[in-house]
DNA sequence: TAACTATACGGAGGCCCCCTCCGCTTCGCA
DNA sequence: TGCGAAGCGGAGGGGGCCTCCGTATAGTTA
């Protein structure tokens, strides 16, 4: 792949990634995206042929930055605020990747290569910065990634529909992490 | 209203149905729609300001008609016959409207005018025939009208799913009448 | 460094859709 | 039968989707 290619490549997956969260997956112009990526429509539709492709491209895109994320944390962070600080993420995640999320599982059904590599991804993430909190006994030994990360999924579908409370989802998060935190030594 | 205009809002109404069913209520054209017709595209719009009117128009009238078979049945039919009959006709209605619902929930809140009058109408046809087949003995006294709706509606999403099997609806419908005839006497 | 070619770019153009606006037609009343 | 209000229809402007092909350039080779 050329160098140029490449560079529009990824201009039009953050351009459409900016779309998508504006005008939601279904309203977002292509024709809009690639002016706002300083490419013409051509080379959108070059690289990718129907716009259910461009979805699935900035929904995998998206959940490998979860994960980096998740790694970086891992890295740099104490185990307990790497873990609050990944769930905060994955709140705003699913809160404006919404109508995308919603848009690829219509599509797609849920033994799709893209949807199943993207879940395991995710699953990895949340198992390793659980674990790591858990090892450190900062958090009860008996919490479970997967209904971790389902009760965040519930927090961010309750977030988008109120709207109005700015700080609803940081202080649910705070409360599943004092319910971590409850018993933790034992 | 003067009689032509009354004819074409009828001719809108049924064009509209039909095209909402092949098409889904997204994906159909307003012009074709008014093609179908038989009629101007500003004539559809004059009666129909939106999209969403159209669709709020075409969903009222199709429960009124849900509601004159229940009326219908009730005078002409036994008692268990009708019941089975309009069952019959509601997961009809359930699987064929599907896009056509989803899209007025979408917009229109649960305690809109227009959905609740709606649920109001279909509740009270289900309680007169459901009421009858009881008072003739031929349904156990037990059941209810509103786990009878849900129960079909229920029915009518795993219809539209599969899509194979054409008499399994009829099968499903059978197996819920059954149900409804046991300890029918008692 | 210059020439070359596979690779990639961009946007005009054809088609369809949405919605508005306004001159023309028709209904139904007196 | 005549007339005014009610209703009709479709042209036209704006925009989106997608294709196609002439043009530009990155990277390679001599």
């Amino acid at each position: 792949m050329r160098a140029d290619a490449r560079r529009n490549y990824q201009a039009l997956l953050s351009a459409a990634s900016a779309a998508f969260i504006e005008q939601g997956a279904d309203d977002a112009s292509l024709e809009e995206i690639a002016r706002r990526a300083g490419v013409g429509i051509g080379t959108l539709y070059r690289h990718f042929p129907t716009r259910q492709a461009l979805l699935e491209a900035v929904y995998r895109d998206q959940v490998e930055v979860m994960s980096a994320r998740a790694e970086e944390l891992l890295a740099t962070a104490p185990p307990g605020e790497a873990l609050v600080a990944w769930l905060r993420a994955l709140v705003e995640f699913g809160s404006t990747k919404r109508s995308l999320t919603s848009g690829i599982l219509a599509t797609l059904d849920k033994d799709s290569e893209l949807v199943s590599s993207c879940s395991a991804m995710m699953r990895q993430s949340a198992t390793a910065l659980l674990g790591r909190a858990q090892e450190a006994g900062e958090v009860r030994s008996d919490a479970n990634a997967l209904d971790l990360i389902r009760l965040v999924h519930a927090v961010s579908m309750t977030v988008q529909r109120g709207g109005a409370d700015a700080g609803q989802a940081d202080r649910m998060i705070g409360l599943i992490m004092d319910g971590l935190r409850y018993q933790a030594a034992g």
